[in-house]
RNA sequence: GGGUCCAUAGCUCAGCUUGGUUAGAGCGUUCGGCUGAUAACCGAAAGAUCGCCAGUUCAAAUCCGGCUGGACCCA
């Protein structure tokens, strides 16, 4: 039997240890009767961290799509998988380590102890997420969980490596990264973000002398006049206009709108503009690179790529310095993109500590900032400087040893992505993405086909397994284990060495073009590298035809450009074909602070997860993550929420099973004997049965629907109002007197409405499982004896035809409003629901047929002892009252106007009135005078005739009658003694069907006492006591109730 | 700086495609009532300048433009 209170947390921890003991997790995965397999490998968590409410809400919707595909006939590979390597991991393990994970710090402590950081940590985070995964029910085949780091997944990884190496998609190139020459790293772009600090620099201006013009030159700005050293073209706005601009005896090339605030700022007043020129018409003119004589290397450069060229792009800003930009590609990502796109080469003379290389002349073995003066005084010599002074302004820093970071041009590997064609697009457009806005900005995302950066400078990390030959140069590519061992030249670690740095470094292969010796390029991947692979990686070839594309995905928006993306590419590249690894995609929403700001570390707002699901219902928040707003909205998670609407719909449907449970125990209900073929069969189905059945078809219907688009909030919703208002608001109620009764003559109508009861429960059970597992399960396995050994094996209910019936569903709606607006009419004339009233009359605006069955069931529910529906006022107890229309009559009869009102106030204004709407017009006589009155004189007022009230409300008219009439009177007063009564019995802890002793009654009050003996039997009935009596005096200890300021005392005899 | 999306009651949303009564609903709030499954329920009330500014139109929450604010992605 159930507990007559809703206790979530009890009953939770009772259905896990259920699903474990019973093994139901393995048992669905195992069973047979599914028709269709699909796989389902989630993208894995990062363990780096404890997870937190929006990493519970994205696994939520992770199990709610398990579950309903599961209960939808198909059988899930439900595979999870955790992150385990790149940058987050390994800043947090070298974090845990007390190190800031720099170059010396690695080289001092070796490699070693970082990588028995990093998975060490990683099995401390792993228990957390395990830990709030079984809170939250989820129900994934952990067992057989991908790890990113383990070396038979790295060795899969590869093979998507070997793909595209074969295809020639994998190559190297360079590109512009923040570098800090103190650690000689490369930073990420989010470290670089993260540290800006007011730093000085020099500010120079200085003029370079173009070709084809006398004494004309362009005027430049920089920062950082080390970059001159790999100066390789100026930039100029194409839309800007450009003046030429007389200084001394030479020609200025500056942006229009910059002449006088540069002229200003340079201290020169003695100018003249003498004309001017459109940025597009600067494209191609070539200038003479100011340090051609310290830098051979550029001037050869000058001859062989005719470098030194003005070039156009929109990014150039025309509202500093002079609208003019030098670029050096070596050293900036803008100058870098421009310089591909022209055909100009890299000047690149830096070595990894940032000093400048052999290549750049008289600069060689300079570290790179350390030349900025010396560019200054080299200029200065030519003449070139136009001012040289200082700047203080924002420049990011290494956050670890607070460097000025330098933009430099990196060797790195890259797949080449614009190579691809049409096939990522192709593929991505194949896949399902449930809404809009998110499908528009990920196929964005792929038509820009940006080659990809795969290298990382790092050590945890899967390694790139590429060896270049010392001597000849030769990419040694080998993509497993087998393949290193057998072209190994030394083995240092043995031939079971770990796929990991610094193991893997230390292997040299002996080069297959020259035989030369070839040591390991010492990139690791990008770690979207390493979980993009998991759709392959993590399955076994067999396991990835089966199950591959998966049926769906679904993560966070921010994984739009992250794994949905690094996965739709690596499944094109592996497969040299336009396809995807997944079938659907949804992207989630994020989830928001209470306070509507975003949770993170350095505000200390994130809302812990295990601390969450451990300290509400967890049923509750995934109704509430489900209910609250589309997967796709952003979710602003507010803890007290929960606690409300989500609480209230469980609690409803928790003691709907309570009430059907208590009621049917007693009348030896068995849903496997008394289902709804029987009911059906027996022919005791009445409207309001039908009524609910045809709603629960249409539920259904619904529901499903929603699932299948995504629309989790809709799904929510459609059973909110299935559970709450349908069943526990309408349906219980009106069927409640009728279980109420004990007489076996009835038995089988109880037997019906249990059946129809448990149909519908059972029904709301299944379909709101997804969203809320145990409770539904819990329900589903102590109330029903027709069931399966967890609701999980179930399926979705089919939508019975049969049982849909329109026009029960719009009778029922009518018969509700009319029992609303009885209500209503109740409320205003202060007549208790309780006290029967004589008669009740409904005027109402649509032809019904009611059958005698239906008047029965609205008559009880009104609680009126005739009842009488209309559609027009002819036979209703209502008469008009006439309200004259003065301006209009003053006018015509002026001073016989109050003879009018006499007669008014005389006559039967209620035939007259009929008159008048039936003719139009009426001729009379008053006091001699012949009037004729118009339809269009009278406001016509409908009034209840007298004993009546009357209250109209959406075009539904109701009147009873009101007076208070002996026999109703006593039948109100039995009910609300019994109804104290009752809630004393229910104070005391009496179960609803315990039948008591005797109950004895004390009144100040004799009309109530003379009630109770008159009624003794009805109320015997009414109470469930074998006895009652009245008496004389009472003692002070029994319970006091108050009836209309009368005093009641009850004593209950158990 | 660029892109995508969003803005309607305290909260969550509907209405916008196709312009046309008084902009709806649920939750929450207040008051009153009911209750032998319920923390349920019933009735009433309060609560909105439809983000702002212009435009098109007889008529704009709805269509167009701009602005402001927010979210996300990318620089």
């Amino acid at each position: 039997m159930l507990e007559p209170s809703y206790k979530p947390k009890e009953l939770e921890e009772k259905v896990r240890v259920y699903w474990d003991k019973n093994n139901i997790r393995r048992r669905v995965e195992e069973r047979e009767d599914q028709k269709e397999v699909v796989g389902y490998v989630e993208g894995p968590p990062t363990l780096n961290g404890e997870p937190h409410i929006g990493h519970v809400r994205g696994r939520f919707y992770k199990d709610l799509w398990f579950r309903y595909a599961t209960l939808s006939g198909k059988k899930v590979i439900f595979r999870g998988g955790w992150d385990t390597q790149g940058l987050p991991v390994e800043l947090q393990a070298a974090k845990e380590l007390g190190i800031t994970g720099e170059k010396q710090e690695l080289i001092k402590i070796g490699m070693e102890k970082l990588v028995e950081k990093a998975k060490e940590m990683i099995k401390t985070y792993y228990a957390s997420w395990i830990s709030s995964d079984r809170l939250l029910g989820l129900m994934m085949d952990h067992e057989k969980d991908y790890w990113t780091y383990r070396d038979e997944y790295i060795e899969r990884e590869w093979q998507i490596l070997k793909a595209a190496w074969e295809e020639r998609l994998l190559g190297e190139s360079y590109r512009v990264v923040g570098y800090c020459p103190h650690c000689q790293t490369a930073l990420s772009h989010s470290e670089v973000s993260s540290e800006y600090e007011l730093l000085e620099d020099p500010s120079l201006y200085y003029k370079a002398k173009l070709r084809d013009h006398e004494n004309r030159y362009i005027v430049l700005w920089t920062t950082m006049p080390f970059t001159l050293i790999t100066d390789v073209m100026v930039g100029a706005n194409p839309d800007a206009s450009y003046s030429i601009v007389e200084v001394g005896n030479e020609e200025w090339v500056i942006a229009s709108n910059r002449v006088a605030d540069l002229m200003n700022e340079l201290g020169i007043a003695d100018y003249k503009v003498k004309g001017n020129v459109l940025g597009v018409d600067l494209k191609g003119k070539r200038y003479y690179y100011p340090l051609a004589e310290e830098v051979p290397k550029q001037k050869e450069y000058d001859e062989k790529f005719k470098t030194h060229v003005m070039v156009l792009d929109q990014s150039v800003d025309i509202s500093t310095g002079s609208g003019l930009v030098h670029m050096a590609p070596a050293n900036g990502e803008i100058d870098f993109n421009i310089a591909q796109r022209e055909g100009l080469p890299i000047f690149n003379p830096f070595d990894d500590s940032v000093h400048f290389t052999q290549e750049a002349g008289k600069y060689a073995g300079i570290f790179a900032r350390d030349t900025d003066f010396i560019v200054i005084e080299d200029l200065r010599k030519k003449g070139l400087v136009i001012k040289a002074s200082k700047i203080i302004h924002e420049y990011p820093t290494c956050w670890r040893s607070h460097h000025r970071l330098v933009w430099l041009a990196r060797r790195e590997y890259f797949y080449w992505v614009d190579k691809v064609g049409d096939k990522a697009l192709k593929a991505a457009e194949g896949v399902e993405y449930f809404f809009e806005a998110p499908k528009n900005r990920f196929l964005n995302i792929i038509r820009e086909m940006k080659p990809w950066c795969i290298s990382r400078e790092r050590v945890w990390g899967t390694p790139l397994p590429i060896w270049t030959c010392s001597q000849c140069g030769e990419k040694n590519a080998l993509f497993s284990r087998k393949e290193i061992v057998q072209n190994a030249l030394e083995l240092p670690d043995g031939p079971n060495f770990e796929l990991h740095r610094p193991w893997v470094d230390r292997i040299t292969i002996k080069c297959k073009k020259c035989g030369g010796k070839a040591f390991r390029e010492s990139f690791v991947l990008d770690t979207w590298h390493n979980s993009g692979a998991s759709q392959y990686a993590a399955f076994t070839d067999e396991e990835y035809r089966r199950y591959v594309p998966v049926e769906f995905l679904t993560e966070g928006i921010d994984q739009t450009r992250g794994w949905a993306y690094s996965l739709l590419i690596l499944s094109v590249i592996f497969n040299k074909a336009p396809k995807s690894c997944y079938k659907a995609f949804l992207f989630q929403g994020h989830i928001l602070g209470p306070d509507e700001a975003k949770m993170s570390k350095s505000l200390g707002n994130i809302i812990d997860g295990n601390e969450t699901l451990s300290q509400y219902p967890v049923d509750a928040i995934r109704f509430y993550f489900a209910w609250k707003v589309s997967p796709i909205a952003t979710l602003v998670f507010k803890p007290n929420e929960i606690l409300e609407r989500p609480f209230q719909v469980l609690n409803t449907l928790y003691h709907l099973h309570v009430y059907l449970q208590q009621n049917s125990v007693l009348d030896g209900f068995n849903d496997k004997k008394h289902n709804l073929i029987w009911a059906q069969k027996e022919g005791k189905l009445n409207f309001l049965d039908e009524w609910i059945l045809s709603r629960s078809q249409r539920i259904t219907e619904e529901t499903i629907k929603s699932y299948s688009k995504s629309e989790f909030n809709e799904a929510a919703k459609t059973l909110e109002k299935f559970i709450i208002e349908e069943i526990s608001q309408k349906y219980v109620p009106a069927i409640r007197r009728e279980l109420w009764s004990d007489d076996p003559s009835t038995l089988d109508r109880r037997l019906t409405i249990y059946s129809v009861l448990s149909y519908c429960l059972k029904k709301a059970d299944i379909l709101l499982h997804p969203i809320c597992p145990f409770i539904t399960d819990c329900l589903y396995l102590e109330c029903f004896t027709d069931r399966k050994d967890s609701i999980l094996f179930e399926s979705f209910p089919e939508v019975d035809e049969k049982l849909l019936n329109d026009l029960v569903e719009r009778k029922f709606t009518l018969v509700d409003r009319m029992i609303s607006t009885a209500n209503a009419l109740r409320m205003k004339a202060k007549l208790k629901r309780r006290w029967p009233v004589r008669e009740t009359v409904f005027i109402i605006p649509t032809t019904e047929d009611f059958t005698e069955q239906e008047i029965r069931v609205l008559k009880d529910l009104i609680n009126t002892k005739q009842l009488t529906i209309a559609t027009d006022l002819a036979s209703a107890p209502t008469k008009y009252n006439l309200k004259p229309n003065v301006e209009k009559l003053g006018k015509r009869l002026r001073k016989d106007l109050p003879k009018l009102f006499t007669f008014l106030e005389r006559t039967d204004r209620d035939t007259l009135a009929e008159e008048l709407i039936a003719k139009k017009k009426v001729e009379l006589e008053i006091e001699g005078i012949k009037l004729i009155l118009h339809e269009e004189d009278f406001q016509f007022i409908i009034e209840p005739k007298e004993g009546y009230d009357l209250l109209e409300s959406d075009g539904i008219k109701v009147l009873m009658k009101v007076s208070r009439e002996s026999d109703l009177i006593k039948e109100g007063t039995i009910r609300d003694v019994a109804r104290r009564i009752q809630a004393y019995r229910k104070e005391i802890g009496l179960n609803p069907t315990y039948v008591v002793k005797s109950v004895i009654l004390w009144s100040d009050d004799n009309e109530i006492i003379e009630t109770v003996r008159e009624k003794v039997e009805e109320l015997k009935f009414l109470v469930r006591t074998e006895n009652i009596e009245t008496v004389e005096r009472c003692d002070e200890d029994w319970k006091e109730e108050e009836i209309d300021g009368k005093r009641l005392m009850i004593k209950i005899v158990i």
